[in-house]
DNA sequence: TTGAATTTGTTTATTTTTGAACAAAAGAAC
DNA sequence: GTTCTTTTGTTCAAAAATAAACAAATTCAA
């Protein structure tokens, strides 16, 4: 196999995946690690394509990387200490479900790296998905702006075609006595679809939340089997959780 | 065994296998490896073949495939010209499918002020209508990182749900003979669900891709009921397309 | 048939390409 | 910030391909 082959399959592969990386091609091409560099490095002079670490891109990729917005300022540091206890508990091979709550898009890094497969109503989870070893499968139906994520009617009757290992939702409040709250009916809507089709539903929830109710009750507590909360929380609360027969991880 | 016949073999193996090696050539030709690489210069300095380091190969092989940046940026006039011809034929009220074609992504600013419905499948197009005054509606299924869009079975089926007045499409090759072509069967598969689901679909492509086949052929031209394409595209190649029976505007 | 001209094959030296090893640099994790 | 891991660049030796030189074979013409 000589140089002109493998910049054509190099090329075409690039064209048609979009990336590709450095080993990947190796294993392609059954050449080393080494010549397949060399030969990006001759092609990415050529303009013929994106030189990135450990791989290549396709041009027009590399310039305008499709970007939405997370607004995540408030509790960060006890959102990302759930977001770690929660990716722990995926495992390699899983399909998880993952809503559109600030608490569940802190997961992202951490399961950036895992072959998995992810189901999600998130356009921000999306954005900084794209590209990884996970699989993405985007929930279809009405964008709502204001939540950059995915709703309604399409978006249930979608995530009800699936059924995953693992669900990971948010929701804006929870109560032992009341169960699931939320701001809206469309979250709501969507993250009860996700717990419903998943073997094992996750609550992902900062201590803030915990005893508080909002507009919408849609749910029961035993609609979760774990929730996953802070250090923050106190061990009364906890229990009354524990008492419901919920896994508490804090 | 004289160079005659040694150069008829040899170019007619290359033009079948599209590449070929001095060594195999030489048991072919029974012969040594000295003498096919005497002819290979030759026939290289002929103009009959590209000649590579311990081979050649036919000519065409050696082109660089069509540079994206030739895609996105040199077309972009022709390309905001298509667009701004199609977004006229855009009414408020309107539900409109939206592929993930590059002419089409060009679409966005001339229909952000539109109050419209919209059905895309395509991440760049929903990054930049996202809080216009256009209600989107996102295809489900598979996100393909290289494209930027959803893609697969669940996408079809999401698309086929709804009836829209107006889909805008892209293809990477039309022509009045063999119909709408593309690079992957992902796009093709997406491109036709929208056409079909539409009252009225308009095929974007700039005149380069006119008269082009490419890998998968996948639609009659009589999918489309409009072709919207730029100035340069000559009268005679339009007059096919219009003698096929189609709207044509440039 | 003979000898000159041409083509072909073999050997050898040179150049190019390749893969492995390892140090340096860049990210990622903490 | 730090450390740790991954990726990269560099150097070097081995392998492959080429070109050059020359010998052998073939062709062609008298």
């Amino acid at each position: 196999m000589n140089f002109q082959n493998r910049k054509r399959i190099i090329l075409q592969t690039i064209e048609q995946a979009g990336t590709a990386d450095v080993h990947e091609l190796a294993l392609l091409l059954q050449t080393s690690d080494m010549t397949v560099r060399r030969d990006l490095v001759e092609l990415a002079s050529q303009g013929l394509l994106y030189r990135t670490r450990g791989g290549a891109m396709r041009l027009d990729l590399a310039q305008n990387p499709v970007r939405f917005e997370n607004k995540v300022a408030q509790r960060a540091e006890q959102k990302t200490y759930i977001a770690r206890l929660a990716a722990e508990t995926v495992q390699e091979g899983d399909i998880i479900f993952m809503d559109c709550g600030s608490t569940v898009f802190q997961l992202c890094p951490f399961i950036r790296h895992k072959r998995i497969q992810l189901i999600t109503n998130s356009l921000p989870v999306v954005a900084a998905l794209i590209g990884s070893s996970v699989t993405i499968n985007l929930v279809g139906g009405e964008v709502d702006a204001g939540r950059q994520a995915v709703h309604g009617l399409m978006a249930e009757r979608h995530i009800r075609g699936y059924q995953a290992t693992r669900a990971f939702i948010g929701v804006d409040g929870v109560s032992a006595a009341h169960g699931l709250s939320a701001n809206s009916e469309y979250e709501a809507s969507t993250a009860l679809a996700m717990a419903q089709q998943a073997n094992h539903a996750y609550l992902l929830c900062d201590s803030s939340k915990l005893e508080q109710t909002r507009y919408v009750q849609f749910a029961p507590l035993s609609l979760v089997q774990t929730l996953i909360t802070d250090r923050d929380a106190t061990a009364t609360i906890l229990a009354l959780y524990e008492a419901a027969g919920l896994t508490v991880l804090s």
